[in-house]
DNA sequence: ATCAGATATAGATATTTATCTATAACTAAC
DNA sequence: GTTAGTTATAGATAAATATCTATATCTGAT
C-alpha cells in the first residue's frame, strides 16, 4: 500500500462508492462524471495493491480488503472530524491558552476580570506570570506571552496597547504619624520623612520620582522594598511613609492613613499590551473582547477608562 | 480545514518536524531540501487555516492546534498501519476467505484436506457450498465461489482445472444378494437387477450410463434417489444394487458387498476448478498451494493423482 | 431487437504538487 | 565581525492529479 499516492479525496470517493454500491450514483452525488469515479477507484486499487471492488453479476461487490479499508477510512475521517471540532472551539475562543504577564501591582485588579472569564470558558488555560516591571519587560521582548499588563507600556512599533483602568497613587502614613490627622498637606511637607519605595524601574516609583524632579524636590531618606505588601505593612508599623497605587489599598484597611495631598495628583493607567509581530491566540483575542465588553461590570465604573476598542483584534 | 489540500506526505513531513523540532533536520532525514520542508509546513498551515508551528526565540514552538494535529496524525497513521498489517496477512493467505463449492460426493474427501488447512490458518474463513452437479454448475456460471470441485469440469476457456484424486466407482449389492458371493461377475450379469441411481446429471450416473450406452446395454429397472447415503442404506436394506464412488464407501462398512466386476472399471477424477476471469482470493490461492503440497499426506497415496502443479496460482 | 443504464477505456488538458536552486535574513557562537 | 547554522522567500520545472468528452461493452428489460 502506497500512502503517498492516496489522497483524502480518493478515499472520500471510495467511501461514497461503498455506501451507494454504485459508481454512477456516486458520480451523480459528488457532481463528477462516471469515468472519473471509475478511474479514481482504479487508482486507489493500484495504490493499495489489492482489489477493493469487484463487478460480479452486474453488482459491485466489496472485497475483504475493501471493507477493511472502508472501516479504516471511517476511523480516519472520524479523527479529522474530531480535530475539526477542536479547531472550531479554538477559533471560537472556547478552548486554548491565553498567557498573560503582568507587573506586580496588576495582580490586585486583573483577577476580578479573569475569574468571570475563566468561568465562562473553563477549557481555556490562563497561565499568569507576575513579575516586576523589568521581568515583564523581558518577557515582552522575547514575546513569551499573549498579553502583557503594564502601566507604562513600552513604545514599540510592533506592539499595540490600550488602557482600561485609571491608576491613582496615594500617600500613606502610619496612624501615629504627625501628618496623620492634618486635613490638607502639600508635597513639600513630606520630604523630611523616610520614604519606602519599590525597586528602581517600578512604574509607581518612576512616576513619583519624575514628579519630584520636575518640582526640584529631593527625598531626605528612602528605603527600597521588594513588594507592595511589604511596604504597606512597613508603613503600618511605623517604618516610614510611602506612595502606593490606590488599587493596592483595601478600602476597609485601617492600619494606615491616606493623606490628602492637595497640590499633587499622581496617577497612571493600566494598559493591555500585545505584540503585533507574534501570533495572538484565539483565546487571547477572545479574552480581550470579553474585557472590552465587561471591564466596567467587573472593575466598577469609578476607575475604568475603557479604550480597548482601539485594539485591533482581527 | 480543507482536507482536499492535505496529503499524507504533508502530514508525514509535519510529524517529522514536530518530532525533530527542526525544519532543517527534517529535510536531512527525509532527503529533502530545507526550503521544501518550509514550504510544506506553510502549505499545511494554510490548509488547516491555523498556525501549527511558531518561531519563537529561534526555536520552533508547536501550537495547541499543531500538537492536536500531531496526535490526530498519530492515530490516523496507526489506523493505516493496522490496515497494512491486515493486507499483509491477506496476502500471505493467513487471513481472508476461500469459498468452495463442491458436488455432493466430494464432501467425503475434501474435509480431510480442509481440516488441516484450517488448523494452519485459523483466520481464514472457509465457507463450503455442497450441491448436486447442476447447482454447483450454476454457482460456477455466476462465479459465486473461489474454487469448485467437480469430477467432470466444465470446459470453459475462462476456467482452469487440475485433477488431484482418482475416483473409482464400485458396484455394491445387499449381503443377501444372489451375486454377493460370486467371485467374478460381468456387467451384463447386473442388468436384470434394479439399480438405485443419483439424479440425472450426477457425474457417477453420467459415467455409468455412458458406459452402458457404449456397450449397448439397458437397465431393466431403476429408481432415482437424492443422495449417496440414501442409496447406500437402501442397498444395504435390499432395495436394489448401485454404483457408487469408492470414496463414499467406508472401508469397514460391512452392511453391503462390493462386487468384483471383471470387465468394467469405471472411474473419473476429482478436479479443482477456478475461473480465470474472476479475482481469486489470496486465501484460495494459498489453499490450492497447500493442497498441491499436502494432498498425498492427507488423502493417502493410493488414490491421489496430483496434477495441481498445472494450475497457475500467480 | 432495441433501449436504457451500468462500468471500462482512451485521449486530452488545465491545475496542482513536489521538488529543486539561489538567495535573503536572522542569530548564536567563536 | 566573521562564520556556521537557522528559517523564509522567489522563481523554475517536471511530474502527478483531477477532471472532462467520446466511445466501447455488457446486461436486463421492453
Amino acid at each position: 500500500m502506497d500512502l503517498r499516492h492516496i489522497s483524502f479525496r480518493l478515499l472520500e470517493v471510495f467511501m461514497s462508492v461503498v455506501k451507494t454500491g454504485s459508481i454512477s450514483e456516486t458520480a451523480r452525488r459528488l457532481h463528477l462524471t462516471q469515468p472519473t469515479v471509475s478511474l479514481q477507484i482504479k487508482r486507489l486499487q493500484e495504490a493499495v495493491g489489492e482489489p477493493l471492488l469487484l463487478m460480479q453479476q452486474q453488482k459491485l461487490h466489496v472485497t475483504d480488503a475493501g471493507l477493511e479499508l472502508f472501516k479504516t477510512c471511517q476511523q480516519v475521517f472520524g479523527h479529522f472530524d474530531d480535530y475539526q471540532d477542536f479547531l472550531t472551539e479554538l477559533n471560537g475562543g472556547a478552548r486554548g491558552r491565553c498567557k498573560i504577564a503582568m507587573v506586580n501591582t496588576a495582580q490586585y485588579i486583573l483577577p476580578k476580570l479573569l475569574g468571570p472569564y475563566s468561568n465562562l470558558h473553563p477549557h481555556v488555560e490562563l497561565p499568569l506570570e507576575i513579575g516586576n516591571r523589568a521581568e515583564v519587560l523581558d518577557r515582552f521582548e522575547r514575546g513569551e506571552d499573549d498579553i502583557y499588563v503594564f502601566s507604562h507600556p513600552p513604545s514599540l512599533e510592533s506592539a499595540q496597547a490600550a488602557r482600561f483602568l485609571h491608576n491613582p497613587l496615594e500617600f500613606i502614613v502610619p496612624l501615629n504619624h504627625p501628618l496623620a490627622h492634618v486635613k490638607a498637606v502639600k508635597l513639600t511637607d513630606l520630604m523630611q520623612y523616610r520614604f519606602l519605595l519599590r525597586e528602581n524601574g517600578s512604574a509607581t516609583r518612576m512616576l513619583f520620582e519624575s514628579e519630584l524632579q520636575s518640582r526640584g524636590l529631593v527625598l531626605s531618606d528612602s528605603v527600597q522594598m521588594a513588594s507592595n505588601e511589604a511596604i504597606r505593612v512597613a508603613v503600618a508599623s511605623g517604618m516610614g511613609i510611602a506612595v502606593l497605587s490606590r488599587h493596592v489599598l483595601a478600602t476597609d484597611d485601617t492600619s494606615f492613613k491616606i493623606l490628602n495631598v492637595t497640590d499633587t495628583h499622581l496617577a497612571s493607567h493600566w494598559y493591555f499590551v500585545m505584540r503585533t509581530d507574534r501570533h495572538i491566540s484565539h483565546a487571547a483575542r477572545n479574552f480581550l473582547k470579553f474585557a472590552q465588553q465587561h471591564v466596567e461590570q467587573y472593575l466598577g465604573t469609578q476607575w475604568v477608562r475603557n479604550e480597548l476598542h482601539n485594539l485591533d483584534l482581527n
